[in-house]
DNA sequence: CTGAAAGCGCTTACAG
DNA sequence: CTGAAAGCGCTTACAG
């Protein structure tokens, strides 16, 4: 068992300083040719590499992101790890993924544990527990530390710093707009409690919709449901009640057991009923009929969000400790409307 | 902007030496109560906690374990991360996650990345790249530096090391014998190439039952599917010419496929075609109709790795170098059928 | 009871 | 051209 040989190690075999052999092995000019020759040698023979640890001991940088996601089961939340993965990847970087499994407290301990030097810079997603308790102040503590973070899709407006959405309230317009097109009159809503702050944005621009086409907004066709165990007989209900021709749902898993209650309730889609998800996931392309969505590029949005991240960790390392102006943005992710079975 | 406070800073403020302090913080019996609790209320004033970086480096353990993987986007993958995750953050680690994308690249740089320090140990599983050339090399390197490694699901057998799988061929087996007791006669299998581990298994597992059974094999009702975009018209065919009246499929996409497929050539499930699958993901949940399957159960492999790896890393910290007996296990994760629609 | 020293593995400004 | 020293942030055996 040959453990990880060190600069040490390899200076004593060689009978020269930890310096020199350092040098030689980043070729600096400093070091005669011929020591520098040999120490590479040597080293490339005991397959040397330089230990991470001391290296971000030394450089105050781990090259490292934290991530924090409620939940990495959901395939939305897992295409976006992906994306930052890749992009992260490509600049050195490596990636912790901490879940708060929609827990404040959860959320909060992951990110003072990753926050004592272990990571850059964070990017998360805030847990419904968070969005719900309104308390933030996790984020602005590690932020005012001076590390680097950027939210996406689960974001709040408390907090300044860099975001990465898509726009929420304009999509649910778009896809409303195509179902009213299409002569659709009564469309209900299947969305989440209004702290979630996506679930808000989203009915936000189903209002919007409804009012500009000058359609009856009805308050008992907007059903918001707190978690998807007991959700079938609400919607069994909205269904079989409400006499609509059209649903938008928030999310895949509520537009699919939208599409079985139907079923059940002897209403076909779309000829009966149109159904639109947001979230384009496994479960929409695989579900009889497919799901016509709003696609939620999650590769692209964490590909964005690890760039931004990357590049203000980069970027601190110029004016380091400057006050410098400070400027955040919010990176739009276009959504695309993708067209399949579950609407006509 | 007030950046993290260090040990240092705290000696100064206080006018102590640095060795004080730090005692002070872990309550050592060497420092007088009064500095101790003086440093003590200091150090909760400026939320002093101590860099884990420099923790790791003096302690040459960093608790942290490195999960490389082959895809975050597969639902199953996602769950044993979640398993990990879990028993991980119970136990005061944290999770790097890798992705090997499928490539053996990826996965070698991934691992020589996180293994020069990164990490206490691995848990892997190896892309299809690396089950195709058979080169392992990678892992042997890191288990030669005294770096432990659990494997799970795609393994090899020419590592020793400790692994956690479910019984692949008895869990094929065990589904056939149920179709079989169905009376069920000619039943194909969708499996993948046979260089995936766990896919050749299934195939044995398949192969026995019908010979156990009496049933005659015909290599014709085997196809191997390469990769999932272009397997329609393979199982298309297989539906068309054979006559059969089920179908073993090794992961849930070749299954909803198989009844996307056969629904198209005017086949009913389960009526016409009994259609089982491995992997209970959510698609077998939300298909129309739901799908048999056997269940892997990801959570609790995930668990079990992230056991098995943290118990190898503390053992160590005992009998550290001796050339104690390395007795690697193998767990066998249970898998469970579970009967939906696409069965009678 | 307190603190200086050594050390984890590395880098780099500085001396010789 | 080479090496000793200081330092990143911490701990701990040892001296006083």
């Amino acid at each position: 068992m040959k453990r990880k040989v060190t600069l040490k190690q390899i200076a004593k075999e060689l009978d020269v300083s930890i310096s020199t052999v350092s040098k030689s092995l980043r070729d600096s000019s400093e070091i005669s040719e011929d020591t520098r020759l040999k120490v590479q040698a040597f080293a490339k023979l005991y397959n040397y590499k330089p230990n991470n640890i001391a290296l971000s001991l030394k450089n105050q940088r781990t090259k490292t992101i934290g991530i924090i996601i409620p939940e990495i089961v959901h395939h939305f939340f897992a295409t976006v790890i992906s994306g930052i993965e890749q992009i992260a990847n490509e600049n050195g970087y490596t990636v912790i993924v901490c879940l708060s499994n929609e827990s404040f407290t959860k959320e909060v301990i992951n990110m003072e544990m990753l926050a004592n030097g272990s990571i850059d810079g964070f990017i998360i997603s805030l847990s419904k527990e968070t969005q719900f308790k309104g308390d933030f102040h996790h984020i602005t503590e590690v932020m005012n530390q001076g590390m680097p973070v950027v939210m996406f899709d689960r974001i709040t407006n408390e907090i300044y710093c860099d975001k990465v959405i898509i726009d929420d309230k304009h999509a649910a317009y778009d896809a409303m707009q195509m179902l009213i097109d299409k002569g659709k009159k009564k469309i209900a809503l299947v969305t989440t409690e209004d702290y979630v702050s996506v679930g808000k944005l989203r009915t936000d621009g189903y209002t919007k919709a409804l009012l500009d086409n000058d359609l009856v907004f009805d308050n008992k066709l907007i059903i918001k449901i707190e978690d998807i165990e007991n959700c079938e007989v609400k919607i069994g209900k909205l269904i079989e009640d409400r006499a609509i021709d059209a649903i938008l749902a928030v999310n895949e898993l509520f537009a699919v057991t939208i599409i079985k209650m139907a079923s059940k309730k002897g209403l076909k889609v779309p000829e009966d009923l149109s159904v639109i998800a947001f979230t384009d996931g496994i479960i929409s392309q695989y579900s009889t009929p497919t799901i016509t969505t709003v696609s939620q590029n999650g590769i692209k949005m964490g590909q964005k969000a690890a760039k931004m991240l990357i590049e203000r960790i980069e970027l601190e390392d110029y004016d380091d400790d400057e006050e410098h102006v400070q400027h955040y943005k919010t990176e739009i992710i276009e959504t695309q409307l993708i067209l399949r079975e579950s609407t006509n």
